[in-house]
DNA sequence: TGTACATCAGTGAACGCGCGTTCACTGATGTAC
DNA sequence: TGTACATCAGTGAACGCGCGTTCACTGATGTAC
């Protein structure tokens, strides 16, 4: 009996192998992501994976990279066509858009932003610019914010000397122009959105919240209030 | 060669498993969680460890319940000596104790806070009794602000009839004297301070936060300050 | 004090399984002449 | 238009491994008489 042939030939491989693990990551995790079960899915033999990823590890930085890159493009397509000055909206409509893609994709942010899988570590150097770079959005639109005078900066407790100096070097090696201020506050507002996010994904909330969107749009539009000044 | 005993004799071996669980648990994460592993490091055979737990899953899930009540009692003893009316001190007491057991205990925390297991669903019935108690000291602390006047309510944007309706079920069934705003407050409250510790047990911050415990401090204090009110 | 016996914690062999990775190979494809 | 050849994507067998779980068992312990 000739094995039947499932894929399309030639080249196509590498990306239903990428598109095979989501579906399997999304179903038995991460740390489970097996390339026979790909190979089998998929009506190839495992060693053919071979010819594109040299082993598994070499698979799982891929799709993190992908994830990094489909977080980002997300999140700067989501507030293209909004006019610059529209401080507030944009960063409410950032943040419906964090979670909008969190549960579209909830293997791509587990994979990016949940529990790292333990015993594989990305290679920083791969990494960590795409991470980097996921901020930056949300770092400008604070910044433009602040640029207008309409940062609510107020809240921001007195920082030490060691918060100052971290944040100085994030400042120093990525947003030169950037107010530490700003940066203190894209941080925290990302934890804050990232927070209610992982105990969505995870299903982590009380049973009673039987709409935790609903929860993430009231608190968000709180975050937005406290963080943005109405114009006068 | 005879085996070297290495365990102490006679039930406590109940206890060693799920020590050793723990340790492998950080190691290899819990997916990867394996009963020979666990017994190959007790100087035991696999199968002693069915006259504990009738499976896998079972360790888990008691794992699962050692960690939630764990976490449940650092969460009461931190503000146990605390005056009844110290409500910011309170506050800010129980979010560092929060922090403090997390980075004490990352696998503990990872295991009820971060990604689930795939594969793996702890039984309802079991858990979710565990978290809610886990959340009943935060609730109780802001409830006792809010009765004496110093919640600060005003930033909880107006609430749509379905987050109402999630929240008076809460209410309902596990806390019936006990505001809405404040269930709501509690859950925001939570979710921010499980946003930056998830990040930082991740090791998902930017590369420049060389301490985010520090980060984590100005932060909590943001969000005391602007939860509760300061005595007139 | 001494013997027979029940208990039961832990053993060791075995089961069937899936895994990552290697290796020499095959056979379709496309090019050079 | 036809033939020889190189390329290389994918094959299939094999490696050594660790896993969860089962089962009949052993041998130390403690009790009953």
């Amino acid at each position: 009996m000739p094995r039947q042939k499932m894929i399309t030939p030639h080249g196509n491989l590498e990306q239903a192998v990428k598109e095979t693990a989501w579906k399997q990551i999304a179903e038995f995790g991460a740390a489970a992501l097996s390339l026979r079960a790909i190979a089998r899915e998929l009506g190839i033999t495992a060693p053919a994976i071979y010819k594109y990823y040299p082993n598994r590890d070499a698979l799982v930085t891929a799709l993190i990279v992908d994830a990094f890159t489909s977080f980002g493009e997300a999140q700067a397509q989501s507030i293209a066509s909004l006019p610059q000055t529209a401080h507030a909206q944009r960063l409410m409509t950032l943040g419906l858009a964090y979670h909008q893609w969190a549960m579209q994709y909830p293997e791509r942010y587990h994979l990016i932003f949940g529990t790292p899988i333990a015993g594989y570590s990305a290679p920083a150097e791969i990494t960590m610019p795409a991470a980097a770079c996921s901020l930056d959005v949300l770092v400008n639109t604070l910044a433009s914010a602040q640029t207008a005078g309409l940062l609510n900066m107020g809240s921001i407790p007195a920082m030490t000397a060691e918060v100052q100096s971290m944040l100085q070097t994030w400042q120093n090696s990525a947003a030169p122009h950037v107010h530490i201020e700003v940066l203190f506050l894209a941080l925290t507002v990302w934890a804050r959105v990232h927070g209610l996010v992982s105990l969505q994904t995870g299903n982590q909330f009380p049973l009673f919240i039987t709409n935790p969107g609903a929860i993430y749009r009231r608190e968000l539009e709180r975050i937005v209030n406290e963080t943005i000044q109405l114009k006068n």
